[in-house]
DNA sequence: TAAGAATTAGGTATTTTTACGCAATGAATA
DNA sequence: TATTCATTGCGTAAAAATACCTAATTCTTA
């Protein structure tokens, strides 16, 4: 087999160091660049063309997703497989949307990448399990169709994370009384009682991220 | 100054390798072991004592609250710093509030990790500066503890579904002042800040089902 | 350009939550 | 058996949330 060259794109160094560190055990694989973003990345590219980019999603400039996207349109011949601490759908997701070919949780280990490595090298597709049973066995319901604003959706985000309404209106720079309204919205829109009752309302309808 | 002798405690082996790498740049500290949970850990420490443990949060068998505190009590010598990719203050306030002196992100790089460490060492604490402004505002809990008991695990399923206290005690024949009480050892244990907070918690750590 | 959201906010009244300190009971367990 | 833990509950007071009312902006879009 050949060696198949990568390209690291993760914006923590301990964990790019960590992942370098186990790609080097590897034979047949050679890490031939790091990148801490997705802008990084593409800059990078255009010098060394690589067979495969390991890339995170959340990333500072440029996320994993775009970042996909752009490669599969610059850069066709090199695959994308995605290595996420984000074990919820909604990212897997978007990343195969985006062309990934591979999709692996952070907590994987030696075996399992080197396996996407080779599978997605040689043209298939590799999925962590835990994506590969969900679809079939839990297809994901037809949730409520309620839209939240931008507003509101950052003032829920504020609920959960335990700040009262006199301190969502000082980071926001706005009244308490507009807390109070935007609240008493979630409130109509979403049925729910009161705000621990919004907070799970909204996740079971995936109106949040948990 | 002297070796400062360090175990690393993650389940996530790609850190674990990332985090060693890092730390091996650094010349008067040296990793002295690795585990992969917190039983292992404290399997390890009976060997070997280390000056400090750099201790992940989420861990199979035992997690790092616990960890923490059974180190507080059987190895007074050694501190812990927290090494996490949870930004919840719920998180920061447990592993405080358990014994720990420091707390950083993984995003976190080799400088932060060197000042955290030496700055635990001599005796002091280091907490990543998004989590030294917060706590002025939560005070700290007195006890913590991950794993809620029947009534408290129905008590909260109750609030989930939008019931006032009131609701809740008359639904199982309590004392309103009892459902409270329950409720502020709910908040202890998780230390979430209110009830919103602790929904989110308690799902983000699967102790209820969505 | 007019309709319709989204966002902002004031005022008041009531209900609910949260924070304290304290303590008895029974069950589990070391 | 001794100790710890889970469960129950008293009283008080402050803080926060919620329920109503209304209405002025701004922004989008049909």
């Amino acid at each position: 087999m050949n060696i198949i060259s990568i390209i690291i794109a993760d914006d923590h160094i301990i964990f790019r160091k960590g992942l370098r560190t186990v790609l080097n055990e590897i034979p047949f694989v050679k890490v031939i660049a790091e990148a801490s973003d997705g802008k990084e990345l593409l800059n990078v590219m255009k010098k060394e063309a690589a067979d495969i980019i390991l890339m995170d999603i959340r990333m500072p400039k440029m996320d994993g997703v775009e970042a996909t996207k752009k490669i599969r349109l610059k850069f066709p011949d090199t695959f994308v497989i995605c290595l996420t601490m984000h074990e919820e759908i909604s990212y897997f997701n978007q990343m195969i949307a985006a062309g990934a070919n591979g999709f692996l949780l952070k907590k994987t280990n030696k075996e399992q990448l080197e396996k996407a490595i080779v599978t997605v090298y040689k043209g298939g597709n590799y999925y962590d399990e835990e994506f590969v049973i969900k679809p079939k066995n839990t297809p994901l319901p037809k949730k409520v169709h309620i839209k939240l604003s931008d507003r509101e959706i950052e003032i829920l985000e504020y609920i959960c994370k335990g700040f009262s309404n006199a301190e969502i209106a000082e980071k926001l720079f706005l009244s308490q009384r507009t807390i109070d309204g935007h609240k008493t919205r979630l409130f109509e829109k979403t049925g729910a009682k009161n705000a621990p009752n919004l907070v799970m309302f909204a996740l079971k309808n995936n109106l949040i991220k948990l």
